[in-house]
DNA sequence: CCTACCGATCGGTAGG
DNA sequence: CCTACCGATCGGTAGG
């Protein structure tokens, strides 16, 4: 009935049935009503830990609905880490676009890769990116290979950069090592990292680059 | 019946008894190797995806008997933690007193619990610590108290290396932002490092220290 | 999407 | 530590 390719398709539209009301219910709205809430979740308790009940109640629903957009509960988390890299990534184009990222020194790139992961990290309401990193257990083999796709472009980003300032005696480490840890640096914030505290994400990005680059300008 | 003081309890001597025969089983090995299978499957599967007829069966017993030696799946959790914390603390004492720590320089200081801190992360049969770090969410507020202290105690010995470091200007960033991330790029490792792959834990602290250090010797 | 439900698994315990 | 067991929870489904 439903097919392994069932788990990365974007969506499924509702039969035709009559809606309640008119207003907010219906259609792709309730899909993404579960994957925001079951992200949430994910996050706080974690995958094994939150019920499709949980998620189901935080959503509105009854016990069994959430099973109606999606075919099980690991394809469910499939759908959060993807939609996560999916806007992560976007997020980290639209940033370079932006920026016009070819005509900055390797240093303020760094800084404008860093500021930007850190804000899919550690954004309000950016719950995706931290399930994706800390409940890899959970998902298949084949999951983790379409995931890696897009981590691949992900990091991809970051090569030249990290290159360039190797290059330039600015960061020292082999760049594929330094690489690994710069982003354990980075990821490792989810544990800490307290948007009530006093340290801004502005600060966070300081602190690595000092960390991570012989010199700064 | 069990207490909470008998969550930090050491150990337990169990009732005497006619042993089978007199070799190995009797006593605390019994407990010790529930403990350390525990701390294997919990870091191959997680603590959820773990039941303690797993940790049963890969001990040799019935589904029953870790209940025995431990009063909760939790409070065997925990033991896990504990034990990890005061071995890796115990281990970097003792590298600490091998080494002469005061007649080094910083970086050579930095150097040495780094390269500590990989074998307590990455060693072989070194499961604990890794249990401990991905699985804070699964104790008690207070079971995470007691393990601060321990915690505490293993970062302070961390804190006059990287404040020498930063008075010397090898050490850039805010000293406790920095401690944050560096123990973050190291703890990261878990996730991707591979024992049977090229780098070997000196590559990794080769490669750390050049990236956090301005100059190296 | 809701109702009603099933089968399996799991942490934990009494009693020896 | 083993035997035998309980109560609760959970993912998932048929049928509308």
């Amino acid at each position: 009935m439903h097919t392994a390719a069932d788990v990365a398709a974007p969506a499924k539209r509702p039969r035709g049935r009559p809606r309640k009301t008119v207003d907010e219910r219906d259609d792709g709205n309730r899909r993404r009503a579960v994957l925001r809430h079951a992200a949430r979740l994910f996050r706080r308790n974690g995958f094994d830990a939150t019920s499709t009940r949980d998620i189901a109640s935080a959503a509105g629903m009854q016990s069994g609905s959430p099973f109606y957009h999606f075919k099980s509960k690991q394809a469910l988390l499939f759908a959060v880490m993807e939609e996560g890299m999916r806007s992560a990534l976007q997020r980290q184009r639209d940033a370079m676009l932006d920026a016009g990222m070819e005509s900055l020194e390797p240093t303020a790139r760094l800084r404008l890769l860093v500021r930007n992961h850190f804000e899919s990290l550690l954004g309000a309401g950016n719950d995706y990116i931290p399930v994706m990193l800390y409940e890899q257990r959970s998902i298949t083999r084949s999951q983790r290979t379409a995931l890696a796709e897009l981590q691949g472009a992900y990091e991809g980003d970051w090569e030249p950069v990290l290159r360039a300032l190797h290059a330039a005696g600015q960061l020292r480490a082999d760049v594929k090592l330094a690489r690994l840890m710069i982003f354990g640096a980075l990821n490792w914030s989810v544990q800490w990292f307290d948007r009530r505290g006093e340290a801004t994400l502005d600060d966070l990005t300081d602190a690595a680059l000092a960390l991570f680059l012989a010199e700064t300008p």
